[in-house]
DNA sequence: ATTATTTTTGAATATCAATTCACAAAAAAA
DNA sequence: TTTTTTTGTGAATTGATATTCAAAAATAAT
């Protein structure tokens, strides 16, 4: 039997990062994929069935890590809903710090992923969702947090997140990154109006 | 010399408004667009220049009205910074709130558009921006808004504006629109803590 | 050394859709 | 009525690229 060369399975899907970032999924060509991985076309369509399953397998890669890192803290008790809410914020911007070619396709491709293709998109995402959700509720049962619509402000929070990571992609230092993080805090926190 | 037979040129945005708007920019097919606006394919090529143009044109017509109400909101004197600040955001909603395709088309085209045409992109767009944070500026420096950075807090807001209006097209009716109005405002004025 | 199994390859195929352009139709001008 | 000008048409062209698959290469098993 013969021994695969490498592993060419995590080649592939790293050269696709790159190169939906570069390029964004529409106009990148598998051929630039194939010579970025240093494989042959033939062999992305044995490790993959087509260029949509690579994109979906790279959002699987994007949210396993981050609904996990969300379980931890939202199942730490000495937390407060606050301190969950910015630690949740962080393990977002922590996962992206580390691969900012992962925020770009994250920014670019998933809206328009998770409407196309929505039973195949991640689970992980939908997860991290509920958590995210369920920490808000806990704050606003404690009194910690006003009695908003959850869904609205989660969906305002991650949306401007979203925009601010697309700027981030342009720049990405870490800290360009803190300086996000630190305003988005405050921001969320006690809004614009001073006073 | 002949006549024109009705207006093709409006008939055909419209229709390609109403194509990308379901199924995307890049799925939408040319001659969809023209089946829909009930013209030849070769007239979509009389009237624009090519599948591009017509997306730009799109985003000429929903910037343009947006951006003369806000130098109108902008330039009364009688408003406080919170004032036009609320007005700012009712414009967009407003637009999109007559036209709801055209949110469709604004929250899925948009960033990649800039991104790959940033010097086609319609200036509408960033002169509105730039009555946005005059009047954050204004705020702050009147101390009625608390000393944030304009650029991430204004990106902030219009990302999360975005997720919002991509949520509401799914459903759009006056009155969830209304509550995602109420909402936007309340948050974006204190935040989330309850104090 | 020979055979069997698995992995790799990339030229060829197949499909798709944007754009062109030679011609037709309609209206105005002569 | 005939000619000129403008507007409209869609079959044919063009170009692109995702995917297939028959063959080759590499290793393991006998």
């Amino acid at each position: 039997m013969r021994h695969k060369e490498g592993n060419k399975e995590k080649a592939i899907i790293e050269a696709a990062i790159e190169t939906f970032a570069e390029d964004g999924f529409y106009k990148s060509k598998i051929v630039d994929i194939a010579k970025k991985a240093n494989v042959a076309i033939g062999s992305i369509y044995v490790y993959y069935k087509n260029k949509d399953d690579i994109l979906l397998k790279i959002f699987d890669q994007i949210w396993e890590p981050i609904y996990n890192d969300m379980k931890r803290i939202a199942s730490e008790k000495s937390y407060t809903p606050t301190q969950k809410f910015e630690y949740m914020l962080d393990s977002v911007f922590d996962a992206f710090e580390k691969y900012p070619e992962k925020a770009v396709v994250f920014v670019n491709e998933q809206n328009r992923l998770m409407k196309e293709r929505p039973k195949s998109f991640t689970n992980y995402y939908e997860l991290f969702i509920k958590e995210g959700e369920k920490i808000i509720k806990s704050g606003i049962k404690s009194s910690e947090f006003k009695n908003l619509n959850v869904r609205i402000f989660r969906r305002f929070v991650l949306g401007g997140l979203r925009e601010l990571l697309r700027e981030w992609t342009k720049n990405p230092t870490k800290r360009s990154l803190n300086q996000i993080r630190d305003s988005v805090k405050y921001f969320c926190k006690t809004g614009i109006l001073d006073k």
